[in-house]
DNA sequence: GCCAACGTTGGC
DNA sequence: GCCAACGTTGGC
């Protein structure tokens, strides 16, 4: 299985990096786009690199690295009455939502602004910058991957 | 807090 | 199957 480039974005207000370096790892349970599920369910594997975003913050920026630790499984706050991810169409039965697990990496000395992935010409491409993007999960290619990394490593 | 852009829902 | 209305995302 080669190895795949992603990038996931998440709002530090309801989960941050941070909150991942305290607790390792985590399910990333709650996703509700049905092309964010896709990507989970059947392309990113144990072992998948991870940019993690911060959005909905200033600024929002790649903060820093996470792995993908364990392939996709129903997700259980569907499931759970209670939770604000409850899906009634969602059973243990015939699960519609699924997530995989990530895993603490490392956070980026110099977090990586949106700004400045506008202003490199060959990020051009990136699916993050396009008008209208709110996937929250994205493929990113591995030259985008590793120009990031470079940039995280500044100063 | 605003609002543009998007995805989903539901009436027909 | 269309599409208007609605809710959500996310940059600014």
């Amino acid at each position: 299985m080669k190895k795949k480039y992603w990038l996931m974005k998440s709002e530090p207000s309801s989960y941050s990096i941070d909150d991942l370096e305290t607790d390792k790892k985590t399910l990333w349970d709650g996703v509700r786009n049905y092309q964010a599920r896709n990507f989970m369910m059947k392309d990113m594997h144990i072992g998948d690199e991870v940019l993690f975003y911060h959005s909905n913050t200033k600024p929002t920026a790649v903060v820093g690295l996470v792995k993908v630790s364990d392939n996709a499984k129903p997700d259980p706050v569907a499931m759970d009455k209670t939770s604000k991810y409850f899906d009634p169409k969602s059973t243990n039965e015939n699960p519609i939502w699924h997530c995989v697990e990530i895993k603490f990496v490392k956070k980026f000395t110099t977090p990586v602004t949106l700004q400045e992935i506008k202003q490199q010409e060959s990020l051009e491409g990136m699916m993050l910058i396009k008008k209208g993007m709110r996937l929250s999960i994205q493929p990113v290619t591995k030259s985008e991957f590793d120009q990031i990394c470079t940039l995280g490593k500044k100063r």
